[in-house]
DNA sequence: CGGTACGCCTGAAGGC
DNA sequence: TGCCTTCAGGCGTACC
């Protein structure tokens, strides 16, 4: 499950060989994972919700960035954004088990794979780009500017990997809901999900389920600096792999080995030893330790 | 504003 | 061994 370290990990892995390499070929080989320009927010071109079904959008290979020669590749809590040195971009979310990988120029593509960009590079040679995602909630996004591209990473909260006391105390002030379904939420804080969010809470010594606006100052900083180290550490890790993920260059993370809690239901506490609780909150599966978090 | 439920999707894991 | 059910969850939408 793809969050921010994960995916700032796959930023990383692909700045190394995509920045000044040259697109030269690009396929989309399962249209309904793209967002065209126009298309309905969440609408990936799948005709979901009310029938009206929108006028299908021409892609063409531009929109992909064929022929353009990659100069940055920017993240904001889990959205990538690959551009082009026209301005055009190529918005990325993993979703759940949403893959960005390098692969070889020829060879056989892995199963679900659904779009594919050959690069050009002096570096490195040829290679290929592939997004791969079996369960399909991760997608692209099309953009024909940059100040598209800079608004669909405006939509989202401050950064969580440095976000400050002052910025989370913003962002929870007049969130009368449970800690932890504040935090999930992109556009207060971007990049925390659901095993970090857990993770942060337990190293906080705050219980998830505490309203998140009813935090002291002093509980506030505790947190935005628990989120930091968490999501550093992981970061420093590589990420979590607990079952789909890698990054660009096909390697697992290792912070699994690492986490305090999510996972770990009726395991002793790492600080207390006593057994960690679990139940369900905001719609998730929640751990927590009633005797460190209070 | 918030909360709850649901749909999207596949593969792993558990029950019998 | 094999079939069936359940679960995992990011995120948008509908409805209260």
């Amino acid at each position: 499950m793809p969050e921010l370290p994960e995916v700032e990990t796959v930023r990383a892995t692909l700045a190394a060989s995509l920045l000044g390499a040259t697109i030269t070929r690009a396929r989309l080989l399962r249209r309904d994972v793209a967002a065209a320009p126009g298309d309905p927010p969440g609408g990936f071109g799948r005709q979901r919700s009310h029938g009206g079904a929108p006028a299908p959008r021409r892609l063409t290979r531009a929109d992909l960035l064929q022929g353009e020669t990659v100069c940055a590749i920017d993240r904001r809590g889990k959205r990538l954004l690959v551009r082009g040195a026209s301005g055009r971009a190529i918005g990325v979310h993993l979703g759940m088990t949403g893959q960005l990988l390098l692969a070889p120029a020829a060879g056989r593509l892995p199963v679900h794979t659904h779009a594919i960009w050959t690069l050009a590079s002096a570096s490195s040679g040829a290679r290929r780009l592939l997004f791969r995602d079996p369960r399909r909630f991760g997608g692209i996004w099309i953009f024909r500017d940059a100040g598209a591209a800079d608004a669909w990473l405006d939509q989202l909260g401050p950064d969580a990997l440095t976000i400050t006391a002052g910025q989370l105390r913003e962002a929870l002030g007049a969130a009368r809901r449970p800690l932890k379904a504040a935090l999930l939420d992109q556009r207060l804080i971007a990049g925390v999900g659901n095993i970090y969010a857990d993770e942060a809470c337990h190293r906080a010594g705050l219980r998830p389920d505490r309203t998140a606006s009813e935090l002291s100052t002093s509980e506030t900083a505790a947190l935005a600096a628990a989120i930091r180290a968490t999501l550093r550490a992981a970061v420093r890790a590589g990420g979590s792999t607990l079952r789909d993920y890698v990054d660009a260059e096909g390697r697992p993370g290792g912070y699994q080995r690492r986490r305090r809690v999510y996972g770990r239901a009726g395991a002793p506490c790492l600080g207390c030893g006593r057994p960690l609780a679990s139940g369900r909150l905001a719609q998730r599966a929640t751990v927590w330790c009633d005797w460190c978090q209070g």
